[in-house]
DNA sequence: GGAGCGCTCGAACGAACGTTCACTAGATTC
DNA sequence: GAATCTAGTGAACGTTCGTTCGAGCGCTCC
């Protein structure tokens, strides 16, 4: 029971890495079992079809982001409440590249079932950050959900630019891009505007 | 000549819209024949091969896409001309998804030349961005280079949530997206930092 | 009226695909 | 020690893949 379980774990570490690598369909179940050091029909004893390898490898990462989402509690202000999600998801996003890739490029090919119950957690990891968004601007210049989709862009769209040697640590950048975009949210209006 | 030019195009439109439903590798040749009205094999007397296919669409939306961006005049402020160029590329990004998740997904699977060829474009595109962020900030709060792949990733990953019936029509969302990174970019570094 | 050309086709190629099958060596249970 | 279960295998299934080939159109030019 318990080997057989770190055992699906390594072989779903394989199948993430390929994925990311090559793509679902580029991936082929031979791929996977050489990966994983065993013949084709010996993966079929752990995973029922490839459709199945990418929902498993997809409730995993929603698994870890979920557990990077900052629990409020009645000591932390809503706004360090938002950086510690930016911290968490960015953390994530920028040490975990393959899982970055599979989310971005593989999750849509889900059918089913399994494609409706991971698409509805993306949804709701998306609106806790929207919420923490909500509770910030007093002003609301901007409604929570396209302040949210333009956090989530900047996030989400790091990993295709940012390099440790050149932009620091991860931490630096967590720093840049939530004042950045915190300074966008509460900027008083005029600011920006006055000069457009 | 000019028969087989507009013969070529309308199956590239067909490519272009097969590869972003459906991916590149999950869409045949067959489907494409079918798209396009032609048999397999007519197609390759248009198409020497899928890759090329391939290599044809990502080339066409970058001509489209360096059209947009605007030539500096004497008479556009800094700021105008980045307002000029976020509203150029979301418009496209907003109006055209088959480019938008061909770009996303499958120009990563370019090989050889091509995929030298069309990553430069992508370098160079995503650098007059940089070079008008770069002329406007004038703290240099961030780097250029940050700030780019900050608004690049508000701007691309907009396609993922946006839609026109809440959001508001493409320039209303221009118009905010630039209010909030200008916002933030000029903010004047106490405003957000004495937050944190 | 035949030669050449631009365009299109059906048929086929070998290779790779996801999946299934019958089977086995070793451990566990009764 | 017979029966059952776990973990794994090699070989094969039918299908689809990208690509190629030879041939057949309708057209223009000599």
């Amino acid at each position: 029971m318990q080997a057989h379980d770190s055992r699906l774990e390594s072989i779903l570490d394989s199948v993430e890495a390929l994925f990311a690598r090559d793509g679902y369909h580029a991936t082929s179940m031979r791929d996977i079992a050489d990966a994983s050091g065993l013949s084709v029909a010996g993966i079929y004893y752990y995973i029922p079809s490839k459709q199945i390898a990418l929902a498993m490898v997809c409730e995993r990462i929603f698994d870890r982001l979920d557990a990077g989402v900052p629990t409020p509690d009645s000591a932390a202000t809503p706004i360090e409440l938002l950086q510690r999600f930016v911290r968490s998801h960015l953390r994530y996003v920028l040490a975990n590249d393959s899982a970055y890739r599979v989310l971005l490029h593989d999750m849509e090919l889900l059918e089913g079932a399994a494609s409706e119950r991971v698409r509805l957690r993306k949804r709701n990891y998306f609106r806790s950050l929207a919420h923490m968004i909500a509770r910030i601007d007093p002003a609301a210049r901007f409604t929570a959900r396209l302040a949210a989709g333009a956090l989530f862009g900047m996030l989400n769209w790091a990993p295709t630019w940012y390099r440790a040697e050149i932009d620091g640590n991860c931490d630096q950048a967590t720093d840049a891009l939530t004042s950045l975009f915190l300074g966008g949210l509460l900027a008083s209006g005029n600011v920006a505007e006055a000069l457009l």
